[in-house]
DNA sequence: GAGGTGACGACCC
DNA sequence: TGGGTCGCCACCT
C-alpha cells in the first residue's frame, strides 16, 4: 500500500459502494482491518465533504441500518438520496437492510 | 505534547 | 429483549 492513509482508504471503499446498496461503518472498518476502530470510519466520513471526488456517505449507515449520518446531513437529504437509488427507507431505517447490505469484505474480497 | 472528542460496535446487566 | 457502559484510535484544539 502506498501513502494511502486511513481516510483515503475509507473513501476508496465507500466510493466503490454500488447504487442501491448500503454498507456499515463496521464493515468498512473490518475490511480495513481496524474493526475495533469503527468510529474512525464515521469520523473519516465527517471529513468526506472535503474529499475529492465526493464520497457517497449517504450509502454508509450504522450496524442497525439506521441513518445516523442523516442527522449530520442536516435534513432528509440522506433518505432522499437513498430512495432515489432504490433503497427503501422508513423511520430513518433502511428496509431490507440485509438485502441491500453491501459488504466490502465479501464484494471486494479476493 | 497532552487531552478531549466522535457519522460505532460489542459486551454486560 | 432492551438499555446502559466501555473500548477503540485518528483528528482537532
Amino acid at each position: 500500500m502506498p501513502d494511502y492513509n486511513f481516510y483515503d482508504n475509507v473513501y476508496d471503499v465507500a466510493r466503490q459502494i454500488p447504487a442501491g446498496r448500503v454498507t456499515s461503518y463496521g464493515a468498512i472498518a473490518s475490511y480495513l482491518g481496524t474493526k475495533g476502530s469503527s468510529r474512525m470510519v464515521g469520523y473519516a466520513m465527517q471529513a468526506c465533504g472535503s474529499a475529492q471526488p465526493p464520497v457517497p456517505a449517504h450509502r454508509v449507515v450504522n450496524r442497525q441500518g439506521l441513518l445516523t449520518a442523516k442527522f449530520h446531513f442536516g435534513g432528509d437529504t440522506m433518505q432522499q438520496l437513498l430512495e432515489a437509488e432504490g433503497v427503501k427507507v422508513k423511520d430513518d431505517q433502511v428496509q431490507d437492510f440485509k438485502t441491500v447490505f453491501w459488504d466490502p469484505a465479501v464484494e471486494l474480497a479476493l
